[in-house]
RNA sequence: CGAGCAAAACAUACGGCGGCGGGGCGUUUUUGCCCUGAGGAAAGUCCGGGCUCCACAAGGGAAUGGUAACUGCUAACGGCAGCCGGGGGUGACCCCAGGGAUAGUGCAACAGAAAUAGACUACCCGUGUGCGCACGGGAAAAGGUGGAAAGGUGCGGUAAGAGCGCACCAGCGCGCUUGGUAACUCGCGCGGCUCUGUAAACCCUACCAGGAGCAACGCCCAUAUGGGAGCAAUGCGUGCCCUGCGCGCUCCCGGAGGCGGCUGGAGCCGCAUGGCGACAUGCGGUCGAGAUAGAUCGUCGUUUAAUACAGAACCCGGCUUACGGUUUGGUCGUUCG
RNA sequence: CGGGGUAUAGCGCAGAUGGUAGCGCGCUGCGUUCGGGACGCAGAGGCCUUGAGUUCAAAUCUCAAUACUCCGA
């Protein structure tokens, strides 16, 4: 596995109270920085969403798209990535790239 | 051709490229090769077990909860098979919480005279009469209400009537009897004529059940060190002093993280034998996930009917629910021969 | 993994031991007022979440399903 997963529930809610949103139809962006030096990162798909197949889909996709995309040299993140209803039916070169635009969007990578 | 019924198997496969979980081997310090990788329901969590811990002499009873014809199968079951009884359908076939209402208690709205017991109209007798009827008694056949009104039809009988008596029929109980392991059933005789429904109302009878759950439980580290109460005290540190903050002891609550448990088992496949069947026995073959924020995907090609419902989290046996097309065998209807 | 609750009028809720369902706010009409509000009178609006079953009869009892929600480990 490529980056450390985010795990508790309470390092969850930080990133959604202290760090900052990037919205997009596709997915959903948190970013919190931390002093850890290295990247976290947590992908959650709610019962919004649907059943356990769709849920996984949808992680998959993110997951994939994050394979494509992310650097394992990038700082001290913690990123939260939130799984949208149009997600699962999506190719996970699409969510790439928004991906990609996200994560610009928010610093995290410089060109 | 249309409609409907039952059963069975499947739920893509193969190859190229890239990627993910687990195991093995090599190389050794980051890579290479090989093997393997979700379901018929993995789901809902409605039942039954295994396993682990707690409790407990054996055993009996009470409470609580569950099950309910009978015979079998099974580790066990509320499951399955066969069979009996009842019900539905033209039929193939399907459905049934299917013990007890003669142990007792409760409830039965509205309507109706009356709801488990009686008399409104009409009937009969007697008395009084102003001949319209009133009062007392008899009887429960006729009327209307209702889901349900106390067996049905006919004859006799009577003041009028009534199982009051008789014949036949229906139902119940008892005795004998045919077949069956049994539930039940074939037939005969006798009895009083007979009794509403509801137990998915309380209840009675028979049988079953100790409780909790892999976040169980065991081990490592006894640590990141959290919260509360009490005690001792104004002790020590900070500080000029007070307040404040930190430090002590005891008890209670709690406890991150890592490893095991973790998958070879009432296992699966084939054949034979026994059995109507569920299933059992024997022989041979075979190994088919084990993640820990949670792995099966993307793309291209070929072939197909291969799409739908849907993702293991300790493991099995069922039930229920969701859902795709295919095949086979019956049934009914229409048309043609 | 284990256990519980709720679903009734547009909204918030009653209806426990079966007999055709109400309350408040809101809505409609009329009255009152010069007009509006408040007030008074009248009225409409419900397959009681869905599907089966028990019963003469089900919002109520039983079973299954759906959605929402809560609790414990």
């Amino acid at each position: 596995m490529r980056y450390r997963p985010l795990t508790y529930n309470n390092e969850f809610t930080r990133a959604y109270a202290r760090g900052k949103s990037y919205v997009h139809p596709h997915v959903v962006l948190y970013v919190n920085r931390n002093r850890l030096g290295y990247t976290r990162v947590g992908i959650t798909a709610s019962r919004k969403i649907g059943n356990a197949v769709t849920r996984n889909r949808a992680r998959r996709v993110i997951r994939a798209a994050l394979w494509q995309t992310l650097p394992p040299d990038v700082g001290g993140y913690d990123l939260v990535f939130v799984a949208r209803g149009q997600t699962p039916r999506l190719k996970s070169t699409q969510v790439a790239k928004t991906a990609a635009k996200l994560l610009r969007a928010a610093g995290v990578l410089r060109d």
